[in-house]
DNA sequence: GTAATAAACGGAGGCACCTCCGCTTTAAGT
DNA sequence: ACTTAAAGCGGAGGTGCCTCCGTTTATTAC
């Protein structure tokens, strides 16, 4: 059934993209992450088409599947938010940082409950995904933790796994409507923790 | 979103339906059964309602979701089977009616291939489904197996879930187009090994 | 037998999926 | 600049899902 196989990413590998195909690809994906977004994973794929500007043939032709596309915006957001470690990194103080990190973490994961089930079918195609993802994930939660660490804002004696560790709880219990703010406080509520007894850098 | 909750079966609980409606809602699934098979686990619930000669309405108030009327069907596939192995115990000697129960189960796994999908959505809610059906099916397999043991047909030292594990290999190896003939052969090579060395019946 | 009423029917209609193919645009060659 | 073939576009159209509600029918009470 799904034959196509899914190009990692679709990089010089192959021939490049007509100028006008690449527009429209980058605009699907845009659009998309912004329709699942206030929609949910399920909205329909022909208001994507509309609201980017093209026909329906030409969002089926650049996906294949609504799996394909979820997935595209699925890596497209995870780069965004790893990405922001740098800069958060760079404009704050290494805990402020790390805790608008996990904030946002928190706001991404909201949106992808459910996203799951959408991706499943791929996952059996594709395994590659989730340890892709979840590899760059830590990673960037990795720098902001050991930034923070050897700057002293926060103690010295948690690693980055440990902070992913209580995050996880986030995963669970899902679903009710209060699940964003009680995951807020988690995040509070750890930075609490990871606040004291800091003052003992690692590196001075 | 699954919110309605399925009933165990709807016997004499709650006030039986009307003449017209038990008479649509056993049309339903038995056409159902046939579409299904004819067509794969993913036919059109509007080509059903129409060989059924009722309205599509008719259907979803019967069956409001797919996996419903899925469940339903195989409910009944999985009762007739289960029924067989008293029939062939009563009709054939007891290695025969055992190979030919056998062989009838492999032509309703061949169905059935591509259910557990469908399905899944129900098992998170309704958990007994699998138990209660293996446990049906075994249950059938136990009886003609200790028929032909006791009888001599078949060899003494083994016990159903022997074959039931020797049957186990079906699952496996999915869905290439000599499935079903491979399948055959591993029931017949299986019955050839029960058979020999039989003669020494458990009770003379 | 008839009337009243609750149950059941059925299909139109609105929305979404996905394919197919004639038309348009790009870009490579001259 | 012009030609041309390949790449891309887009939307009509056929099908399926599911809901809603006006109509029909079985059952119950008399």
């Amino acid at each position: 059934m799904a034959e196509a196989v899914i190009a990692g990413d679709n990089a010089a590998e192959t021939r490049p993209l007509r100028a006008d195909a690449q527009r429209n690809r980058d605009r699907l994906v845009e659009v998309a992450a912004a329709v699942f977004a206030e929609r949910g994973i399920d909205a329909s794929l022909e208001e994507i088409a509309r609201r980017a500007g093209v026909g329906i043939g030409t969002l089926y032709r650049h996906f294949p599947t609504r799996e394909h596309l979820v997935e595209v915006v699925y890596r497209r957001e995870v780069e965004a938010l790893c990405a922001a470690a740098g800069e958060l990194a760079a404009g704050h103080p290494s805990d402020v940082a790390l805790e608008e990190w996990m904030r946002r973490f928190v706001d991404y994961i909201a949106t992808k409950r459910g996203l799951a089930t959408s991706l499943r079918i791929l996952l059996t195609t594709n395994s590659t995904l989730f340890s892709d993802t979840s590899g760059r994930v830590s990673q960037a939660l990795r720098q902001l933790v050991e930034a923070a660490v050897a700057a002293g804002t926060i103690r010295g004696d948690v690693d980055a796994s440990d902070v992913l560790h209580a995050l996880g709880g986030i995963y669970s219990a899902p679903d009710t409507p209060e699940w964003r703010d009680r995951s807020r406080r988690l995040v509070k509520l750890l930075m609490d923790g990871l606040r004291f007894g800091a003052g003992n850098p690692a590196k001075a």
